[in-house]
DNA sequence: CAGGGTACTTACCAGATGGTCAGGATAAGT
DNA sequence: ACTTATCCTGACCATCTGGTAAGTACCCTG
């Protein structure tokens, strides 16, 4: 028994390129993108299909089709939702009044802070920072511009002589693939019939800490 | 045009329970391993159908089906060969003559070298751990009593005061979980357009060792 | 040469998958 | 009241999926 569907709202948000107006189906929108993080996040792109996404959830596969046009575009804006949120969180930190050291331990902070509250996040980072994935340019494209920033911060604080001069790419990099690699590391904990407590992140955190403050600290 | 098979010998090896001759087919049979280890651990399980694996390999998929019953018979043949490899290479250092810290050493140094040796095994593991995956418990099946002897080993350390007194396993997990993350990192570098040096690899396992040396050396 | 096992193939299938198309329902504008 | 646009759905489809059945070619053994 499907029920009615009546609620309506007039935001505006452009998807693929398309300006469409997201009024009344703005909540059924929200709705799958929230069903295909968890289920991309977890058993993957091709291992979900549009019908398992759909049912259950009082949607048909059509109206996935209907707002997103293909799998790939569903794809394509659940990696950019999930992006917007990860810059949002990390632009706080950017144009807050924290600097040296103190920005960049806020920055991980945040980062590890997003990444716990929202696991399935990281999931589908996992997902789509695979070699073959489809998404793989999206995510760079929805990334690249605030690894770009934290880069060029980075490389002025080593001009000012204020951090120790290395690759910053590099190091962002590196970073990066620290958190994600977190969420692969719950996971095979869980498997392992551990259950992941606080303690794990935390001592992950100070490690990547230590690693940039080795990198980066000028007085080595 | 496909060409004729005539090339036979006579081994003997056990798949999936089941005592089967592998004689003539033994190479066609390690022909579908490598290919199903390289498509698994790129475009994952999911992603990979039987008809890709077997066209432009001069073999019919039938003939997959033939050796390995079902795509998960596959899975399973592909992780347990994987999961061997990483054994040999593990226990290889355990009946060595090194001990207490040299020991460890040469441990993570012998995983990294096979995971800059077979890359795609990463991959593979990578692909594999992830918690919906088919294959898990397969893995933990055959790498578990190698993981429980590390454990075992590390613990009778403890017990004589080499080593510190910590959680063996969620150590070995960690490091477990580093080098496979080290497979993603490589990946996103690439992604980066990074050309991923010795470096990179470098680092991390220095990186390891000290988190390895900060977690078990008893004179902190 | 008859018989049997191994390796592999062609032919085929039922089910699932992503996607198209032609609507129906509701609301808003004229 | 008529039109138009948005949102959603049922019916349908071509294709691909893993898997089965039946056969063929080959070799070894008795």
């Amino acid at each position: 028994m499907p029920e009615a569907m009546t609620i309506r709202d007039t935001v505006r948000d452009t998807v693929r390129g398309v300006t469409r107006s997201s009024g009344r189906g703005a909540e059924t929108r929200d709705r799958i993108l929230d069903a295909a993080l968890s289920s991309f996040g977890t058993i993957g792109y091709d291992g979900t299909s549009l019908d398992e996404l759909a049912n259950g959830r009082g949607i048909r596969k059509q109206t996935i089709l209907y707002h997103f046009g293909s799998k790939r575009g569903l794809l394509g804006a659940v990696v950019d939702r999930s992006a917007a949120d990860l810059n949002a969180a990390q632009l706080e930190v950017l144009d807050g009044e924290a600097t040296d050291w103190e920005r960049v331990e806020a920055l991980v902070r945040s980062v590890f802070r997003v990444a716990l509250e929202q696991p399935l996040l990281m999931g589908l980072l996992r997902e789509v920072a695979r070699p073959g994935s489809p998404a793989a340019p999206r995510l760079k494209g929805a990334m690249g511009p605030l690894m770009d920033r934290a880069q060029a911060w980075m490389e002025r604080e080593m001009d000012a002589g204020r951090m120790r001069r290395t690759d910053a790419q590099l190091v962002l990099i590196s970073a990066y693939s620290t958190v994600v690699g977190l969420a692969t590391e719950i996971e095979v904990l869980r498997a392992a019939g551990l259950e992941p407590t606080m303690r794990t992140v935390a001592t992950r955190r100070r490690e990547l800490l230590r690693f940039l403050r080795a990198s980066l600290d000028p007085q080595r």
